[in-house]
DNA sequence: TTGACACATAAGCGATTGCTTATATAAAGT
DNA sequence: ACTTTATATAAGCAATCGCTTATGTGTCAA
């Protein structure tokens, strides 16, 4: 049953696993790809198998999960199903990173770098 | 860095690996919830098993998790672990996402909406 | 030293991921 | 009507995930 969250508020569950899609959908690097490519313009998915090494069913998969993330859509063009960014909906990732911005624009990363006693994990 | 390019690099492949790792541990939930009570203060293992439903072993390996991505940092006290949020690293994920902004920021949002065809796709 | 705490790690398990090959569907070309 | 092209979906599989319980390890307190 994958989460033992709490099931509290229904519409906030409906938003929060929405921005669970999303989060997910980018965490591959594949996907990541797939969407940089389309920031540069809508295309076929075979133009998009064509920079990957992999199949093109998995690419049709890929896509799959960036459509139920909302993060694409698709325009049927003939034989061609061309695919277009739907880049809004990456502002709720944007929006969750940039509540920890001071930490890259802000001069106190000179604090860092003293007691980085990452123990046993490192080796592994 | 870290752009588009062939996986040609030895040193790319590195910053690219600690790329997804960094996404990797940003896509779960829970893991995205302690980075957030980290942004807070500076907290012991028993401070952030408490917020969660689950057990202190299953912070423990999402902590090492987050160890790993070099998100957060540990220093002993005691007989506790007090983890530190170590948030420039999640600058690569900002950068990534910045790409995409125009998409909300500027009006050409009013664009989309137009033949919205996301076939078979959304029922599932 | 013994015990209680604070935490990490190990082992095991079901669910999910990302891929593959095989097959279905739909449009176009002949 | 066949064939080719473009894509999706299905089925299967090894790897990984996120959780659990059980057990270790280090620290303080008595």
């Amino acid at each position: 049953m994958t989460r033992a969250g709490s099931t509290r508020t229904p519409l906030g569950d409906v938003s929060r696993e929405h921005a669970r899609r999303i989060f997910l959908a980018v965490s591959d690097p594949t996907r990541r790809g797939i969407l940089d490519l389309l920031l540069v313009s809508e295309s076929s998915v075979s133009d998009l198998v064509r920079p990957f090494r992999i199949s093109q069913p998995a690419i049709s998969q890929h896509l799959r999960i960036l459509r139920q993330a909302g993060l694409v859509r698709v325009r049927r063009q003939g034989r061609e199903r061309r695919y277009r960014l739907r880049g809004e909906q990456l502002r709720a990732v944007y929006d969750w990173v940039a509540h920890y911005e001071r930490f890259w624009t802000e001069k106190l990363q000179a604090l860092g770098a003293y007691l980085d006693e990452d123990v046993a994990g490192a080796a592994e």
